[in-house]
DNA sequence: GACCTGCTGCGGATTG
């Protein structure tokens, strides 16, 4: 440790709690990160997977910096998506903070409100905030704030990549944004977040104005080896009218393969969870074992996932949890012995998050993915013939294996982001100029795609929906509606939550479902790993009571459709162009997979896109859902009867002539906007502040984040030039 | 044919 750089440069109360925590040296990131953040004249983005000691690289030398410049009021702020999260890191705060005697401060919703006015009374130390409570506090307590962060030295944020490009990313940074301007002072801002495709992408996120340089620091350790191993399953056609209930064979497979040890199971759904949790508690009674395996997902209550959360911490018992998302971000649950994927990961980055769960002290990760194919009758499509979903994954794990991940979304425009901080912005202040309005939170702020005009716009809607008003000086202040709005405590989120029931057993409330989906009376359900009864359904209190049962199905849960990148469709052409054959496949998966080749090659797919069966027509653009959604749109607007599916187009009543007659036409004028696109889109009411918006604006939004046009584009223009008999056919003057 | 997150201020009753 002696030997160490950023060692010595710690402050001593820093090194006597490293060395009582028996550490032989700091990992390369925390190694790296010492500098930079004690030097805090530039932002950082640490980037590593869960459990590589991030934290710590962090808020050792940040600490060191507090034990040495004694700020007065608060001195780190530490901002986390998660309220989990924030209790996680008090308590591995708690330690090195009591050595150092610099106090922690837990501040979300769940938080004890003396503990909120003791630091209000006496602001210090490290305050561990969610972006709904800083709202709130810039919001309410403004005056307070420029008193207490006037001397802050760090902002340090969480699970970064979980904000990039989302609503709730682009409040965080309009939050930090207007903290900077109170204390009239830039603060050095550190991200800690998971590896992403393009790191320069998660600085631009970090601080869009750029006014501080980012240094970026990767995580150089390789991962411990991977074993891998792809399984194959045949769905039959007559089970196959709900995908879930043909889980059956998946489930035995993995009780008989992970009972007695610790794993997770990542399901991709919430009934596809529950469905398998309950199976394999099923198994666990036939067999008279207890039962080792549950579920975790969102609509659960806290307290049914804080104590599966505490069982797997504990290691005592061997405990498989069957989840999803909710399990990939870092909240602390030790680790695991494998991890299983039933049916394809989303993404790239997310099969990376959730093996980096895997791999228990320099152990071989163990990553088993499970993927179901339909069995093929008469009328299968296209997409069952070419074994789509066994042919993504390996698409994905090679990727994978090669480093690859998604870049972080790219997102120009959040209005609905840039309702709510304009309200919060004159709620604070109480009154404001619209052209100061306009340099604080477009000019210099998040919202910089903005121009004077389009903002000045954007105001006279606010004011016609009357959530604002101008006085006669011309400042901007909140109108009757905007009171309304800025006064309920539902205003601190950017996201929009849908109205949920109540799901009730004995006086316990078990988990939600939404509102859309309504369940009835005597119906059988499965949920948090149980069978159930309903027995009452109570519109009024949107509260459903249930009892024990036997059978049933989980509940439906909504859910928007998933975004396969360009990346993974071109690894997919390429994998079928050359029959690549991994070696970790089981003998179904291998003849999935070699099902899916030779359709693939018995349509000549290798050298041509467009194909026509019958009276339908396909596209094989081998590109990511923005672009085969955006060309989709783009057909619909001319007329063809155009739907896509898993990456493929495919047009109804449609021959070939057609097809590229459209194309040609669309080519023959000038390239539509992604707005012009979306005023084609009937509803574009999507975020929370949407409906306060005119469609004009909101095509704006709508489209940018919805369209990709060039690639679009790109891609029709290339069919047509490819395809040089049908350019013969093409006579511009029928248009 | 997808997932996830979050929340104030104040009044009134109760307790030490």
């Amino acid at each position: 440790m002696s030997e160490s750089k950023g060692f010595n440069k710690l402050h001593k109360g820093v090194q006597k709690w490293i060395w009582s925590q028996k550490w032989t040296s700091l990992r390369d990131i925390q190694e790296e990160a010492v500098c930079p953040i004690l030097d805090s004249d530039c932002d950082i983005v640490i980037s590593a997977s869960t459990a590589a000691g991030k934290t710590e690289a962090a808020f050792l030398p940040a600490c060191s910096r507090l034990m040495e410049q004694h700020p007065n009021g608060i001195g780190i702020l530490y901002i986390s998506p998660l309220k989990a999260l924030i209790n996680d890191q008090f308590r591995r705060l708690q330690s090195l903070c009591k050595i150092l005697d610099i106090s922690v401060t837990p501040w979300h919703g769940d938080v004890l409100r003396s503990t909120k006015i003791k630091q209000q009374k006496n602001p210090n130390g490290i305050v561990l905030i969610t972006p709904e409570s800083l709202e709130s506090l810039l919001l309410n307590r403004g005056s307070w704030c420029s008193k207490a962060f006037n001397e802050l030295c760090y902002i340090i944020v969480d699970e970064f990549h979980a904000f990039i490009g989302t609503e709730r990313g682009c409040q965080l940074q309009s939050l930090m944004h207007r903290l900077e301007f109170l204390i009239e002072r830039t603060i050095p801002r550190v991200a800690l977040s998971a590896t992403l495709g393009d790191m320069n992408q998660v600085a631009d996120a970090l601080r869009p104005n750029k006014k501080l340089p980012c240094k970026i620091i990767n995580s150089t350790v390789s991962h411990s080896d991977l074993k891998l191993q792809l399984r194959g399953y045949l769905i039959h056609a007559q089970q196959n009218e709900r995908t879930v209930s043909s889980i059956g064979e998946i489930a035995c497979d993995l009780y008989k393969i992970l009972r007695g040890k610790s794993h997770l199971i990542f399901a991709n759904s919430r009934a596809r969870t529950e469905e398998i949790a309950a199976r394999l508690s099923d198994m666990c009674k036939q067999d008279l074992v207890p039962n080792e395996f549950f579920p975790h997902h969102g609509s659960l209550s806290k307290e049914i996932r804080e104590s599966l959360e505490t069982r797997l911490q504990k290691e005592k018992f061997p405990t498989t949890a069957v989840c999803t998302m909710t399990l990939e971000l870092g909240i602390d649950i030790g680790s695991v012995d494998s991890i299983a994927q039933v049916t394809s990961p989303h993404s790239v980055a997310s099969l990376r998050q959730r093996l980096g769960r895997s791999g228990r002290r320099g152990e071989p990760a163990i990553l088993r993915l499970f993927i179901p194919e339909n069995e093929i009758t008469v009328k299968s499509h296209l997409l069952d013939r070419l074994r789509i979903h066994t042919v993504q994954c390996i698409a994905m794990i090679n990727l994978l294996l090669k480093k690859w991940y998604e870049p972080a979304i790219s997102n120009k425009y959040h209005f609905s982001t840039l309702v709510q901080q304009t309200l919060s912005v004159i709620g604070q202040y109480g009154g404001v100029q619209a052209s100061q309005l306009w340099v604080l939170l477009c000019e210099s702020g998040p919202f910089s795609s903005i121009d004077q005009a389009l903002f000045a716009m954007f105001l006279r809607s606010l004011a016609e929906k009357g959530l604002i008003s101008q006085l006669g000086d011309g400042q901007l202040v909140l109108g009757y509606k905007g009171e309304n709005l800025v006064g309920h405590y539902s205003f601190y989120t950017a996201f929009s939550t849908p109205d949920e029931y109540r799901l009730e057993f004995n006086g316990k409330v078990i988990g939600t479902v939404p509102i859309d989906k309504p369940l009835t009376q005597e119906q059988h359900i499965i949920f948090a790993g149980k069978r159930w009864e309903v027995i009452l359904v109570d519109d009024k209190h949107k509260l459903i009571t249930l009892k024990k049962a036997k059978g049933g199905t989980p509940p439906q849960f909504s859910g928007d459709g998933l975004n396969v990148h360009d990346i993974v469709r071109q690894e997919m052409q390429q994998i079928y162009s050359e029959k690549q054959t991994p070696v970790y496949l089981n003998e179904a998966a291998l003849l999935a997979l070699k099902e899916g080749f030779d359709y693939f090659h018995a349509l000549n797919l290798d050298s041509r896109q467009i194909i026509q069966m019958g009276n339908m027509v396909h596209a094989f653009p081998w590109l990511g859902d923005r672009v085969t959604n955006t060309i989709t749109v783009l057909l619909q607007v001319y007329g063809l009867k155009a739907d896509s599916f898993g990456g493929v187009i495919d047009i109804r009543n449609c021959t070939l002539d057609d097809f590229f007659n459209t194309v040609k036409k669309i080519l023959y004028v000038p390239q539509i906007t992604s707005t012009e696109l979306a005023s084609n889109i009937p509803d574009t009411v999507i975020e929370k502040h949407d409906p306060f918006l005119p469609k004009t604006i909101r095509d704006i939004g709508y489209g940018s984040r919805t369209f990709d046009v060039d690639g679009a584009y790109k891609w029709l223009t290339q069919i047509v030039s490819s395809t040089h008999d049908q350019v013969e056919k093409f006579q511009p003057s029928k248009c």
